[in-house]
DNA sequence: TCTAAAACATGATATAAATCATATTAAAAG
DNA sequence: CTTTTAATATGATTTATATCATGTTTTAGA
């Protein structure tokens, strides 16, 4: 479904999100070996981000990523549409070149609503938000700030 | 999620179930020009298919695929298997190393439903049933034998 | 038994995704 | 103003997926 770069991509978000400020940013490098990731893919990953203004970046010594208020009320959404192309979602589950109410392919009532909730999910919330959720769900503590 | 290959074979499977029987064979060129799926690799696929004995086939004129009725009881996931791997579906949606009930990813409490279900869809119902079905749902006339 | 039709087998090519390498630029700190 | 750190830019390489091409084998029918 999403390509590997867009899992690493959010991924490294999130991660960005629970453990940087504008004053203690972190790099590239950190991230990879953290998330196991390969380094110089996730470099190049998070200066498209940087580039579409999904995170904030800072060059030079202690600089590195972190995310500015602006940035963490982008959607993980925004970050698939950076690195894939959303339209992928719109694809038929089994490729028909026909898929619809209308005509459905035979899995088009399981995905369909699926697809739905999950593109709500990924749009509304913010990166901010979901950084929160999977703290919690991961018994992590989250920066103070 | 699936590739283009289990894709084409799924679709290419379907059609033969609705369009042959043991006397009314079908090439693999007339399958791929209908389905605009493209021909030597359609070729290839049917013929894992034909190992594997999800579908059968016999060569020499008036030769081509076809299904048994033994072959008309297999699944869609036996196809999916055959052709990919299914163990991609034990992979997080986000491509985590570890995500679970536990310590699930943001949109595990999303995509494990569906999962589920769609797998339990994928695997219970016949071959034949799905072709019913994909012809109810698009009008078609199903092959009377 | 010869011919033609079609699957079968194998491998070559092309395209895209993923990974790796190198050099440049900017910023901070002494 | 020099050094160091880390992002940035670019492009090379690898790997996987998808597509194309060629020759061989089997079978039916004349």
């Amino acid at each position: 479904m999403l390509s590997k770069s867009s899992k690493y991509a959010i991924r490294a978000v999130l991660y960005i999100a629970n453990n940087t400020s504008e004053k203690k940013k972190i790099g590239s490098k950190e991230v990879a070996e953290t998330l196991e990731i390969p380094a110089p893919f996730l470099a190049k990953t998070l200066q498209e981000l940087t580039k579409a203004e999904i995170i904030s970046s800072m060059k030079g010594p202690n600089g590195g990523f972190y995310l500015t208020d602006k940035n963490e009320q982008k959607s993980l959404f925004d970050i698939i549409d950076c690195i894939d192309n959303a339209h992928k979602f719109e694809e038929c589950f089994l490729g028909q070149l026909e898929c619809n109410d209308d005509k459905p392919c035979v899995v088009h009532h399981i995905y369909k609503p699926f697809k739905i909730e999950l593109i709500e999910n990924l749009k509304t919330k913010s990166i901010l938000e979901m950084a929160k959720e999977y703290a919690k769900n991961n018994n992590l503590n989250a920066i103070i700030r």
